[in-house]
DNA sequence: CGGGGAGGTTAGCAGCCGTTTACCTAGTCG
DNA sequence: CGACTAGGTAAACGGCTGCTAACCTCCCCG
């Protein structure tokens, strides 16, 4: 079943692929309707604003990051597990979503101010399930280092777009090893 | 002695930290100019353009971050202590100017296209000061998964600025402790 | 069959913003 | 002392761009 995608979706991808390459500002409201066919103004007939299709664009994107993150985390059954459940995922979001991931990590400044405290609100308790999960595979980070830490693995993952040359699988195992192994650095060598 | 620092250099600095909160369309040349005290046009007394000012603050990353790192390597006794000299070099420089860190990171798209040929060129080769030195303590990562690896350990670090939730030196030391395992993840365990 | 909504189109406006211009000071130096 | 320069100002211009307006055309459904 071809699922065919709402005007709506096309335009969403259409743009964020736009907006990851040039940036939101780099991006006119043209460039947008030609990635899909149509022209210039027609996007109103979808969306309020320029401003409205980033936001809805990364309000959907948090969302889905952090329903999947808590249903991994839910559904492991050992705090290990339960780690690379997190990571997994991660990566998979970042290898599958590229141009979402890259416009979530540089374009929140140009969100709306309530759309930009919708977006950091989801984010931020994305980021706790994280430093939870963190803090109960390596007990000794206190609340901020693993704050820290879980920052760290995300810039870590999200440099997915930055180097294609691999393989999405080659790439998945890559950053997943690294990701946990950065994480359990104290593994002492006995 | 204060080492006053030059009319451009202020500029500089300046738009570093503007772009790197607002990103370069998000700026105007009123704000750069407000930054620093004067306003307006006055800026196009020592820069050519807005462009020039963005490819003179890239191109000077780049070469302060080739040319560190280079230095670093070639005066480390073994591979082992190039890594963690590497390491050292990137994290110290993205603690110390996290602005021009983002704003490397994400304004490569706005550069004007010999500029960003040139940045590019320069990036590449610290990339590859990179990939020699991981390769020769982790003899098992081909040069493509050692390049990948390369952008992997930049994210990590680069991810500085959106965690400044621990001073300086604990973040270092975190950050450090973090690249290093996450390039050493096949320390067995025994 | 006939009318209304969904989804296009082009033309045009209004505002912003990078850049240029013309002008005005202070210093500096022959 | 007079002239040139470095560095600043405010005003104006021109192009780009987000958005609106007016109009057109299917298609569906009573």
């Amino acid at each position: 079943m071809a699922e065919k995608p709402s005007r709506r979706d096309q335009i969403l991808t259409a743009a964020a692929e736009l907006f990851a390459r040039h940036g939101f500002h780099g991006v006119g409201i043209d460039d947008i309707g030609a990635a899909v066919g149509i022209s210039g103004p027609a996007l109103y007939r979808h969306f309020r604003s320029k401003d409205a299709m980033l936001g809805e664009m990364l309000t959907s994107i948090s969302e889905r990051l952090l329903d999947g993150g808590q249903a991994r985390v839910d559904a492991a059954a050992s705090a290990d597990e339960a780690l690379r459940a997190l990571i997994g995922w991660h990566v998979d979001f970042a290898l599958d979503d590229p141009a979402l991931i890259t416009v979530q990590m540089r374009n929140l400044a140009n969100l709306t101010d309530p759309d930009r405290r919708r977006v950091r609100a989801l984010q931020r308790r994305y980021v706790e399930v994280w430093v939870e999960t963190i803090r109960r595979t390596v007990p000794e980070f206190d609340e901020p280092t693993a704050r820290a830490a879980a920052h760290a693995v995300f810039g870590l993952i999200n440099s997915t777009p930055h180097s294609a040359h691999l393989d999405r699988d080659q790439m998945a195992a890559l950053l997943s090893r690294m990701a946990l192994a950065s994480l359990t650095p104290v593994v002492v060598t006995s």
